[in-house]
DNA sequence: CTGAAAGCGCTAACAA
DNA sequence: TTGTTAGCGCTTTCAG
């Protein structure tokens, strides 16, 4: 029963053609053309939207939902024949399992969560590939959140990935995170967590790391064999563990050249840029100007390098300077930096590998430290 | 009643000493000594890893699940004192709603996926964190794909953000993305899917990317203007619309200024830093050594100014140089890189922006375009 | 204003 | 080997 779609009647039309695929109407009381109007394909469109599900595959195919289940996974119990069919079916309809629905049942939600303080330097961003390679090659998803080096953001961050049930949390600390009641929500439900990077002494945790007293031990000693004597740091915020080790290493490197230690040799930078070049300028103020500066990281590093070489000092002749991490711009700048490196993407692989298993084994896991190896990278910026 | 773990009798059992904080028991059957096996320990387990529901609010408060639901959104009907207590027993069980099960009911996800080919440059990093930030503002959770400029790996992204319900995905295909059926299938399914930096021109989907065109046009005008008049141009993967667009602006350019535009000044690279180097030489190594180098990207640039500098060509008096992105080493590069500036941020802004309209609007919503302007930031690498 | 009940898509006993 | 059933935690009619 077609009706117009002007005067609504029935007794006046006719069939007249097609246009664009649809059958064309004509009213002769109105003497009108029209087509159908789109009702029916709101109906298509909810059809579109729709996802397969085993029920869809099961009525297809007329057995229960659990046959379809089962021949879905690698289940003992199934006739190879239904298998195969079910499995054809599948692929028929486009079927896409719903990871939602299987999370929930499961309690598992195959997601892992990252947070990290920031997103900009290349530093994280490596560290978040390593990790995404393990977790996919897993067959684990990815949640990051980006804490931007605040504790607020941080806890709000925590409680989404908690919301999300993620299965397991790395973590790389704000500067500011001095509470961790949100950290330790996570294994209050079983959730394990890793910290990297930037890592929380109170919690027993599994926690991976760079040898960064090492690091900076090798970086100074450096720095002392070519004859540098006057040696500054540049450190992070005191806060972080990585800073308390990089000073230690700074420190008895010294004391084995039994070079002096001094206070004032010694500026603590919260590693923004801004106040990166307040510490550069700092120590290049100083009536007794270092002789060389060891740098908490690359950016700072660079840093001082642009601030010395707006006073005309000379690198590495008056100044020796040497950063921590080896960042592409290192190698790029004139002179080019000397610096610690860092295994970046194997932190992130590493943490991950440990996350995994803390999954996989539950309440058995014993959290393990473990600690990279880093390596000097002798550039220009240091030698004389 | 402590049976005993061989035997299971109770009559010969006796206390005897603790290990491990547990009592230890010795059956004179036996003559062994035995710690009571794990059991009572799994239910503590359970216990600690249980997360309250909104079931074990509506016990504590002896009312239904209903109700505590409706408390816990901004529901009008609802008595505010059994809102109030509602609230305060949430806060009480430390209740953490459960988002897997929302998301499956509402048949939303609230997350929205994101393709991108790598994640090492500061750009597609950069744009992740405009795109994130946009999105966790409205309550979207962001799962990251690296396709690995890979179109096999992009694939398997497409389907493990359709498995996992996202409600949108952003995506800059692989150079080597040829077919489009895995993005398609989100269209199919009513996911909005917007493109962004590499698009695609064959789908009416939303697209976010920089003028490119315009950007190549400034860019080799500038050069042209510094008096540079044999310039070339190191150009992207053909597959990709920024590769034309971009190699668009360099022909016109030269027209513009009736300078003849030469095939064999025109490299495609595929981005790679080893192919980098190798279009760098292919250029430098030329008979008519072009004076001034146009590059698709700043890595390339690089790449290029290094070989350069390797084989003492003056920059810029012998040879000019510009990129395109602005990445943080032309910066500090000498001499610094005159480059192209993308607001990469917002292009992850944009796009997210456009995504959640896209997903708001549902069926109503009407693709966009959108293209973002360029910047020419003039540095020491092309002036003369 | 509140409760009961159905159902989102899936898995996993338990039966048959 | 397969089907039945219950339930994961939540929202949402539909009745009171």
């Amino acid at each position: 029963m077609i009706k117009c779609t002007r005067c609504s009647q029935v007794h006046a039309i006719s069939k007249s053609g097609t246009v664009r695929g649809k059958q064309r109407y004509y009213c002769k009381d109105c003497n009108m053309y029209f087509t159908l109007p789109e009702e029916p394909a709101a109906e298509i469109r909810q059809h579109k939207k729709h996802m397969t599900t085993i029920v869809d595959i099961a009525k297809a195919l007329n057995i229960s939902k659990s046959t379809v289940s089962r021949a879905l996974h690698e289940h003992s119990d199934i006739n190879p024949q239904t298998k195969a069919a079910v499995l054809e079916m599948a692929q028929q309809l486009d079927y896409q399992p719903n990871l939602l629905a299987k999370s929930l049942v499961k309690s598992k939600s195959n997601t892992i969560g990252i947070i990290v303080p920031e997103f900009l330097t290349y530093f994280f961003p490596t560290i978040i590939m390593g990790a995404q390679q393990v977790a996919a090659q897993a067959g684990y998803n990815v949640i990051i959140c980006q804490s931007q080096e605040s504790y607020k953001t941080e806890v709000a961050n925590a409680n989404i990935l908690l919301a999300n049930r993620v299965d397991g949390v790395l973590i790389s600390m704000t500067r500011e995170t001095k509470k961790f009641d949100h950290i330790k929500a996570f294994e209050k439900h079983g959730i394990p967590v890793v910290f990297f990077n930037r890592v929380c002494d109170e919690m027993n945790t599994s926690k991976v790391l760079v040898n960064d007293y090492e690091g900076a031990l090798k970086a100074v000693e450096h720095l002392i064999k070519n004859g540098y004597r006057n040696i500054a740091h540049i450190a992070g915020p005191p806060s972080l563990l990585l800073t308390r080790n990089r000073l230690g290493g700074y420190r008895d490197a010294l004391k084995k050249y039994n070079l002096p230690f001094k206070e004032d040799l010694v500026v603590h930078c919260n590693l923004s840029k801004k106040d990166a070049v307040q510490c550069a300028e700092q120590l290049l103020n100083m009536k007794n100007r270092p002789d060389a500066v060891f740098c908490v990281n690359d950016p700072v590093a660079i840093q001082l390098m642009l601030e010395a070489k707006k006073r005309k000092i000379k690198i590495p002749s008056e100044l020796g300077i040497v950063g921590f991490s080896n960042e592409p711009s290192g190698e790029v700048i004139e002179p080019a930096l000397t610096t610690v490196q860092q295994p970046v993407a194997d932190i992130g692989r590493s943490a991950a590998d440990i996350l995994l298993t803390a999954i996989k084994q539950g309440e058995d896991y014993v959290p393990e430290m473990k600690s990279l190896k880093t390596t000097l990278i002798v550039r220009e910026s240091s030698k004389r």
